[in-house]
DNA sequence: TAAAACTTTTACCATATGGTAAGAAAATAC
DNA sequence: GTATTTTCTTACCATATGGTAAAAGTTTTA
């Protein structure tokens, strides 16, 4: 019974590990093309296998693109919330808010553009998830940030536009690295680099939240 | 012959404005649908010809993709040199810059999106230019800054970072409005919005100067 | 008004692509 | 060792799409 289980189990887990190919193979694809512009083909033969094993696997490019929002969505609300942070000093939350969101764009850049080029085309398909998800994460972090401003921690900002701009100039390493790698004569962006855009992001956002 | 002359400039006008509303309607659908998800016939339904007229004009897609590319650089390029200011005054410069930067957001957001999914997807039309036009012109921006620093104008920054900042900080606007119109509740970003972002991102950059 | 030039429509077509159906092969269960 | 389940392959196919060719219509020229 129990190698029948150990059997089953390391099937699956092969399961889940070729699923788990796939799945990058299509973020890799997603990323580069777009969801109409990324084929089926594109990415069996990225994730080398067979358009038609891919089917069986994924039975459609639809629910693939789905899974692949998905996984995106559950890496970033995960590490993304002010409120989870243990300490309740705002310089300190803010710092490790956006060195977690630098992080997330060098560590999944892929995922990055998916939901970058997913947004900008409307989010057709992310919209709902925006509202039910992301929304009231941001309502609290805004409540927490205007209480900050008005028990006199920080000097008044808007929270809002604050929040818009941390994930702009996070995001944008991840989104926009081709631009930069051309602007600063790199062939890719590096540790120098990430640590140069932490410290002048975070300077940026200390000084605008008078902490500097 | 002054007749004939007239007759060939309304001739060559109406091309023109026909050309024209093709290139605002391929706009529209390539900030939706990114290049490889526009098709001639959608672009052509936009602007309210057939496909095949479409087609005369702009012989393939590829074509169109790069004049609808070419006139977004055109407009961006030209509104945005820092050394094209007349002021000296690096807070002014700034303050200009973000507002001009912003206004482009505002009013040519289909241009800012196609602009992304390109750059995003590698910039595989884009690049050459990025490389001929844009880096020359943000290495003289970034020594003028540079120089503002040692002269000691604003504090120590890295101009660099800090045009990537402001670059997507400002774009974000009309990129991920969908997004920021579900968080503020609103079907569209209005007047207020740009001014409190502008409030925003200019009082940011102000601090993070030293020019508050 | 007839020729010439320009614009638009009609008729097609080759290819790419998402997907179905079903059989072969391999792994697993008993 | 055979039955069963799971995985992968082969053979197709309907549709969408970029594009060609050429005729028909319209405007301009002279």
């Amino acid at each position: 019974m129990s190698e029948t289980k150990r059997k089953t189990r390391k099937k699956s887990a092969n399961r889940e590990l070729l699923e788990a190919r796939i799945i990058r193979a299509a973020e890799i694809v997603f990323a580069t093309k777009g969801f109409s512009g990324s084929t089926m083909d594109r990415i069996a033969e990225t994730a080398k296998i067979s358009k038609q094993n891919l089917i069986y696997y994924f039975p459609n490019k639809d629910l693939l693109y789905k899974r692949v929002l998905q996984e995106i969505l559950d890496i970033w609300m995960e590490k993304l919330s002010m409120l989870e942070s243990p300490t309740q000093n705002p310089e300190e939350v803010i710092q490790r808010y956006v060195h977690e969101k630098l992080r997330l764009s060098r560590e999944y850049p892929n995922s990055s553009k998916v939901f970058a080029h997913e947004v900008i085309s409307g989010a057709p398909v992310l919209k709902a998830h925006l509202i039910s998800h992301l929304k009231p994460q941001f309502e609290r972090d805004v409540a927490v940030v205007n209480q900050w401003v008005e028990r006199g921690l920080i000097k008044p900002v808007d929270p809002r536009h604050l929040f818009f701009t941390i994930w702009a100039a996070t995001q944008t390493y991840a989104d926009f690295s081709v631009q930069m790698e051309i602007l600063l004569d790199k062939p890719q962006l590096d540790d120098d680099d990430f640590h140069e855009a932490e410290a002048a992001i975070t300077q940026m956002v200390m000084r605008a939240i008078g902490a500097d």
